[in-house]
DNA sequence: CTGTATCCAGCCGGATACTG
DNA sequence: CAGTATCCGGCTGGATACAG
């Protein structure tokens, strides 16, 4: 799972990394307070069981998300944006406002957990 | 080319517009004074030309760019950001912020047109 | 239950040929 | 030159089976 880099721009970059439909979700859900493969798979846009594996494990390696095994008596992960995961929180906002703005039939609030 | 809204979340909507490794850039490239198929074929990632094509008809049917004929002796179309796609400047310069802040070699400067 | 893997249709996108 | 179309390998992702 190997980026490979087309430019030294910033945003490509960034686009190597969140550049497709669901990436973005996932953190986004994260920042939401979601923590849980469950909640992710709970969420309204209805991500597949592969494609949020395939995405979780890319977050991890570019170090966006930890994953730590979860206390309680299931065995599972929760998982935690980083501190470079949580500073995608502007972006992941100013998308927001645009979509609200501009976008019709959009709103901000998702259901709760 | 119809988009299927996969719920009514802003950063979702956009994503089913701008979820790509392509998009974005483009907008980038536009939001820097590029206007021309030309230049945005000249960016240092290297679009392919269908996928140029093709990306600047979704755009346009998003109402995020307007093509109208150049002027010039050359038949071709000068491409804009309409106000829509303008306000995506602030999300494109978030990403920016988060990519040289948080991925290595990574610089603001593109080469000038 | 938590998560991973596999199947497979369809889309993405690089290379290239083509039209005007 | 500007832009479109086509070929085709590989990735995406929905459905589903599977493993712990």
């Amino acid at each position: 799972m190997e980026i490979h880099k087309r430019s030294p721009c910033p945003v490509a970059c960034a686009l190597d990394i969140i550049g497709d439909k669901w990436t973005i979700l996932v953190i986004r859900d994260l920042a939401l307070g979601r923590q849980y493969f469950k909640e992710f798979l709970a969420s309204p846009e209805g991500i597949a069981t592969n494609i949020l594996t395939n995405r979780l494990q890319r977050l991890k390696d570019a170090g966006i998300i930890s994953a730590l095994p979860d206390p309680g008596p299931i065995g599972r992960f929760q998982y935690r944006l980083t501190q470079k995961g949580q500073a995608m929180q502007a972006m992941i906002e100013a998308m927001a406002e645009w979509g609200l703005r501009y976008i019709e039939g959009t709103s901000k609030r998702l259901d709760p957990i």
